[in-house]
DNA sequence: CGCCAGGTTGATTTCGCTCAAGCAATGTGG
DNA sequence: CCACATTGCTTGAGCGAAATCAACCTGGCG
């Protein structure tokens, strides 16, 4: 099982640390209480479906613990990276709202622990508060901010560019720093998917990143990442965007 | 001034057929009242800004005649053509929300009419109808699968392939049938612009439509677009997706 | 031991970018 | 009314980056 003890039964969503981190947090007492009685809790290994693009919307996912990949499947089969969901994270609130299919597929990328709230009961309580809508819109407000970015990004941006943009944001997610100073990160993807967030394919990649390691920016051993200096980074992407 | 007696003062929003199309057709009269008291119609010119990236928020606005150009202007300087406003959309819905700076700039294509709904009125009408929330969020939902599948299109379609995506989106907005059945497409914006859209060069876009001409498919001829027949264009695009 | 998935490396080709010139339409000032 | 600049678009030549196809590691596993 992943860390955090998110989710469990004991309590409900009252006092999930995990869910007071999501949208769900302005929500009162009565109301939490509702959702944690209906709501499912549900325990996912590496590489299992949350849901699949083309579902039917079944409620609204809490993502207690572990990490989620979103993807879009594009026509000709292969698979987009669009984002990483984190604990505290709320899934197919999209698919919930429009009524229709899943227009993305949500996969665990390594253990997972989500909770799901069936549609009868999340309409409810959404009906009974104008603020959880209003947060979801927040939210849905920045997604369209992030999506925007990336597409600029993705117009602007090299590969090596882009890649360390990427590298930057997951670095400021989920690093540790080493006794030395040097950042160490653990990367939650695969050098495929890696490819896929960058937009290009993973030979590319895997030569971007060797001419990274020559500069000296960042060392790669499998998933592992070792960035010795932050700043050099930030100055590189500096230069990508501006020069 | 453009088509369309939209946001006269004689009436106000109840009776603007152009608002009845956008988010905005969820409130009642009273409310319909209220903003139609407050908005003020402003009329613009081609090329003039209804609000540019970086300013602060100054209320909702709803486009009522003419189109306008979203953008989004990287740290480089070159701007991105993210999307296409038409009458009955709502702009700034987003600045207004996080209550933030604008991230995105509004620029009209040519003579325009928009009316303001100052941030005061719009906020207290919102307050007052979570069915406009609800509204918001149901476009910005959409907002987010248009962004989503951009991108998608973006890693899997090439150059060629994305601009006849465009010109099938366009041909479905603007196209009037000639009497010999040929559509014809009157393109709102510059070569430079549909360069950006596709996420190419201008001089790479014209060799691009170059070989769609060559090919049969379209003739393009200033801003003024001939399709004869759609299908080899659908048929065209599949391929594109498939092979 | 052989197999396999995930990853790297190499050789080749294709594609699109850059720089540059050309051209047509439009505007401007003498 | 004409010389001249400006703007929007097209065309061309050369080059560099990345896709493609293919071979080759490397570690895990039956």
């Amino acid at each position: 099982m992943p860390d955090g003890c998110a989710g469990r039964r004991d309590g409900g969503c009252r006092v999930c640390p995990v869910r007071a981190r999501s949208e769900l947090n302005v929500l009162d007492d009565f109301d939490l209480g509702t959702i944690g009685h209906a709501k499912r809790r549900l325990e996912y290994r590496t590489g299992e479906a949350v849901f699949a693009m083309g579902d039917a919307n079944r409620g609204l996912y809490c993502l207690s613990a572990g990490v989620v990949a979103v993807r879009k499947l594009a026509p000709d089969g292969q698979s987009v990276l669009l984002s990483l969901a984190y604990p505290g994270a709320l899934l197919g609130y999209r698919a919930l709202l429009d009524g229709g299919e899943h227009k993305t597929s949500a996969e665990t990328l390594g253990p997972a622990v989500v909770c799901r709230i069936d549609q009868g009961t999340i309409s409810a309580v959404l009906r009974r508060n104008p603020e959880l809508t209003l947060e979801l819109l927040r939210r849905a407000v920045r997604e369209v901010d992030n999506a925007h970015e990336a597409i600029v990004n993705h117009a602007t941006l090299s590969n090596r560019g882009r890649l360390l943009h990427l590298l930057v944001d997951l670095l400021n997610r989920h690093s540790r720093t080493d006794r030395d100073g040097t950042l160490v990160l653990e990367l939650p993807v695969s050098r495929r998917d890696l490819a896929s967030m960058v937009g290009t394919r993973q030979e590319t990649l895997s030569r971007i990143i060797g001419r990274i390691e020559e500069d000296g920016l960042a060392a790669f051993s499998g998933r592992r990442v070792r960035v010795p200096r932050l700043d050099p980074l930030l100055r590189e992407l500096e230069d990508c965007r501006c020069g």
